[in-house]
Formats: structure tokens, sequence, C-alpha cells
DNA sequence: ATGAAAGCGCTAACAG
DNA sequence: CTGTTAGCGCTTTCAT
């Protein structure tokens, strides 16, 4: 393996004159860098980032710490386009990517700053961890730059990247009531989650402007669970035969909903509308395709890496970014 | 941020005990032991792995290079899947994953090698090149461990995991002439993939098995696009009213030629029959879902991350894992 | 059982 | 413009 010092030795100067040369400074005449170029290049050098990165004290790579990457959340693309987006931004910066593999087992041996201070990463972004998990109270205590996925929390080093869930979830409720339905219910996530309280808000939101009554008793909790949300629908849609309308905190839990509703004979969109909120890929195959609130997950990825990378260069005062939605109308919904 | 320094200091011992403590080697006594573990608690020391990876020469991570990390594959979760599947495994030893963001125009200004080199990755997966890239050289002739995806090529430091491809085709075409087919086409994907050619074989064999012709008219590329696949099949089936069935080579053509027999009138499967290669998710909720042939994707991922710390680590001879593949049959497929 | 010293490959004052 | 020197944090002979 080529060093710098085998260039020095070859080119006949000195180690500090080859690494200058390389990283084009100025001092350092053309016909030198020339001939340190060209040396390099027989040589077949390539840079030791490792010790570039011990002596710099940065490292050019950000940490990952993505809690979907795993067989169970297949269905769900929304893992896969989140990491398409940092993926896609950080291909045009030279930055790498180190995806942290945190078993929850693993977890408990190691906190978070131990993973970033480690590998000396020069931040993280954080996507899909419970609000009760111990990392977050690291994460903000700790002077690592980081972003956070859906998780409004900021400190000076600490920004996040969302979607406007209550504007969201508010307008697909009131798409909803638009279109004549009175007996909403609502499935929500888990409480461990704070898009589930926003989603919660925004339902609770359209209800009011409408001036209808808020009913406990239509509101249930899927966990953000395709199983979970069928199994609760079954016995909510046995109970509720009131409710003309049923709007999910997430496409999977929709998913879920729907084939409960088809258990039970209910047939949607005629006696049931149902609307979700992602817009997954299957959103728009399964059939009836769904009427869902679509966020730009790519997106996201993508500006949470930007946010990073400014956090980190000192190029931003603003820790926050907040996406739009769209209301997409497909088959699960009707007018009544 | 403490060092080992620190913890020597404080504890009143050298540095070099302070590493062997550290380490559990045995070489140092209970006492001191107990010591220096105490103190680095207190001084909450993490260890730089940038320093240990310089002086060991190995950085205990591993280089990702896939090519579907972009918005584009998002309907295929292959990428995604085999991901996973990496991660799984990887997260059971303590390796982490480096995914270099490679940019078609990024991947001109740095050779694989020096990728891999800079960054000093212990080894490399590499998964969704073509056979024309100029990587695929530089894989075998260089030193770095690596592991390929779907790519049968072998070294003393190169292995690779793929799919029984050409069997997996055969009992897909097999499976229609036992449906009472003859005249079955093939829409093949594009020549710079080794299992394009696997498929192809496979396609000829069941068909020789049945001692019906190849007939190269019946064989079109739909260059493993979901747009081209129809474009083609558009022509192609138009021209070839004769065929009862198509056999693709991936689910994604599939959904091509789904499109084109629609925008045709052809009832799919009453008039022409239609199998898939892979499985992917949104083959079993399309309408009609897709016949197919299924391969394992998460476990391809996770047997690429074993076999290459099995090669790292000098446990294996075997250099190739073939995985199986499962026909699912669904309503895209009819006898005659 | 412990320590002193060297060195991994690189950058960065500081001189000249 | 170039070289000398020191040092990043760690592991590893080699003594003791």
């Amino acid at each position: 393996m080529t060093t710098i010092k085998d260039i020095a030795r070859v080119a006949g100067v000195s180690v500090t004159t080859v690494s200058r040369g390389l990283n084009g400074y100025s001092d350092v005449s053309e016909k030198t860098r020339e001939k340190i170029l060209k040396v390099a290049k027989e040589l077949n050098y390539s840079p030791n980032t490792l010790a570039r990165s011990l002596v710099m004290n940065k490292s050019k790579t950000i940490g990952l710490l993505v809690s979907g990457l795993n067989k169970s959340s297949a269905k769900d693309n929304i893992t896969f386009e989140m990491l398409s987006g940092i993926n896609e931004f950080v291909g045009e910066c030279d930055y790498d990517l180190v995806l942290f593999s945190t078993t929850s087992t693993k977890q408990r041996e190691k906190t978070y700053t131990q993973l970033c201070k480690e590998r000396r990463v020069d931040g993280a972004i954080i996507q899909g961890i419970r609000t009760d998990d111990p990392y977050l109270k690291e994460v903000i205590e700790s002077d690592i730059p980081c972003v956070l996925i859906d998780i409004p929390l900021t400190s000076p080093t600490v920004g996040y990247v969302t979607t406007d869930n209550v504007l969201g979830a508010r307008n697909g409720v009131q798409y909803l009531i638009d279109s004549g339905h009175r007996n909403i219910g609502l499935i929500n996530g888990h409480d461990f989650a704070f898009v589930s309280q926003q989603r919660l808000q925004g339902y609770t939101e359209a209800l009011q402007m409408a001036n209808l009554p808020i009913r406990k008793e239509w509101i249930a909790n899927g966990e953000f669970s395709e199983e979970v949300a069928e199994q609760v629908a079954l016995k909510f849609l046995k109970e509720h035969p009131e409710l003309t309308a049923v709007f999910c905190a997430s496409d999977l839990m929709a998913l879920g909903v729907l084939k409960a509703a088809r258990t039970l004979n209910i047939n949607v969109p005629k006696e049931l509308s149902v609307v979700g909120f992602d817009d997954i890929m299957l959103a728009s195959y399964v059939s009836p395709s769904l009427t869902t609130i679509s966020q730009d997950t790519f997106r996201m990825g993508y500006e949470a890496a930007k946010l990073l990378l400014n956090i980190l260069e000192g190029k931003t005062d603003t820790h926050v970014v907040t996406l739009g939605t769209a209301l997409k109308i497909r088959e699960s919904t009707k007018s009544i």
C-alpha cells in the first residue's frame, strides 16, 4: 500500500510537500506539484482516510440510525425512500454514510453517543425511533450534530425534518366531511410517535371546524401495524355501525381496515370510506386503491441530509424543515 | 474527549496497561483491570476506532455498493430487502456498513479499489452492477475481499451469491407447458446481466425437454424495465397472436406486459398467461395477481454478508452460495 | 504484571 | 516555496 512517504521518497521531496501538493495548497510550485501527482499516479496511491480523519478530527461520514431496515418493514417503502433521499443528497457532497446496525440488544450495550463517537461520524440522522427511546435524551444532551426525522426537538446542534402532519390529517378529514360524512372514526398509531399526536390533532381540528363533536369511542389505537389495525377494526366497526368513514394514521393500518371490512362484509367505499396516510407504494395498487394523504419521504431524507450538512458547516440557523402533504383521491372513499 | 492517556494518568498506570486492560488481555492483574475499567467509566471513555483501525490495519467495516438506492427503484423492493438481509447478519457481528454513494459521475472519478482502499473497508458487497461495468474487472484483479450478488465470478478473495436462475426459469416455463401452453414467449432482461442469460437458458431447456421448438421471434428484450416491457409487449403481442403465454425475466416487466395486454384488450389469464420472476411485493397485490418465480432476496443479502465475513476470517473455501426458488401460482396464469 | 518506545499515515505549526 | 518536527489515539514489540 503506497503512502505519501513513498511518494516523497520517489519524488525527492518531503512528506509535507507531498501532502500539500496532493491537497491542492497554493504554496507549492507548479513543477513539484506535477511531479508529485505523476508519482502518485505511478505508484497507484490512494489516501488513507483513516489517518486523515484521525488528525483532522473529522471523518466526512455521517451515521445513520434507521429502525426500519428489516424484513418486517418490507411492505412499507418509507424507510427505503428516506434512505434513497439521504443517499441522493450525500452523493452530491463527498460524505459517506455509515449504517449503524442497531439491534435492540446492541442498543442496550452501547449508547447513541458511544456509537457516534467510536466511529467518529461528523453527524447523524435518526429515523423511526420511539419517543420513549433513551437515545433521544442523549441526542439532545450531546453536542453531536444530528437531524431527527419526525421528532420535533432542537438544540444548537440538533434539527429535524417532518411533514405537516396536523394539516395533512386535517385535510384528509376535511375531505371526508366535505363528502358528506359526519360519523368519522380514527385509527391512530401508538402514543410513542409524535406524528400520532399531530394526526390526532388534525383530526380533531377538522371536526371542530365543522362543528362536529369529538367522540372518544370513535378513536382507536392501531399501533401503526396492519395486523393490529385489522383486529382493532374488526371490533371497532362492529361496535360502531354508525361510522361511515374511518381516517387512519397510516396506509398500513388502512390496509388492515380494508381487510377487516372485507371480513365483515362491509363494502368499501359504498358503506365505508377509508382514508390513509403516507401514500406507500401499495396504496395505489390494492383494490380498492387507497385515498390517502401523501407525504414525500424521499424528499424528507434528502432534506434531512441537506440540513445536517448545513448544520455541520455552520451554514444555517434554521434547524427545522417542514414539508407539505397532498391529498390523493382514489377508490376507497365516496360521497354520501 | 477522553483518551486512554487520560485513563492512564488518572489510574496511575501506563497507556500500554490501559490498552491491555480494556481489551481483556490476560497479562494484567485483576486489580489494575478493575481500576482501569472504573476510571474508563468515570471519564465516560469511548475508544477511537479510527486510531485503532489505523494501527491494526482493519476497520471492522464493510463497504456496500448497491445500484438501486434511488427514487426510481421504489417499486422494486429488491434492493431494500437485500440491504435488510445484509444489515441483519452484520448486526450479529460487530461490523458496520459503509454505503458508498456512487453516482455515475463519481464512479468515473474514483475506481472501485480506490473507494475501498480510501475508506479502508475490510471487504465489500456489490449488487446491481452491469456486466460491462469497469468495476468488475477491478474486483477480480484487486485483492480486496468481495462478495458479488448475481455475478458468477470468483477469485481467492471474491465469492458470489445468486439464485438458481436456470432452474427457476425452467420451472416457470415447465409450469406453463404443463398447463397446456405450447406457444410461449419470453420477455428477457438486457444482456448486461448474468441472470438474463441464465433465465434464457432455463426457458430454452424447458422447451427442449418438452420437444418444443425455440423460436427467436418469440423472444424479446424488455431491458428489465416496466415501461420498456410494456412498449415491447404492445408490438410483440400484436405481431404474435399465436402466443398463449409469456414468461418474463422480472416481475416489473411482467407488470408492463399486464398493462400492454389491458391496452390491447387481451384478457389475462383467459387469453394470455403471464409468469414473472422475483416475487416483488407488488406481484401479489396487482390485479390479476402475478404468478411468479420467487427468490429470497432478503436471504441473498444475509448470505452475502455471511459469506464475506467468512472469507474475511478465512473460515471458508466455498465462495459460492446458490439459493433456490419457488413457484408462486396466482391469478395471471391458467390452463388451456 | 507493567512500562518505554516505536510507529500506523497523515496534517499542521513553525522555521528557514 | 520547502523541510523539520510534533502529534492525532491507539496497539505492539521488547525490556524489565
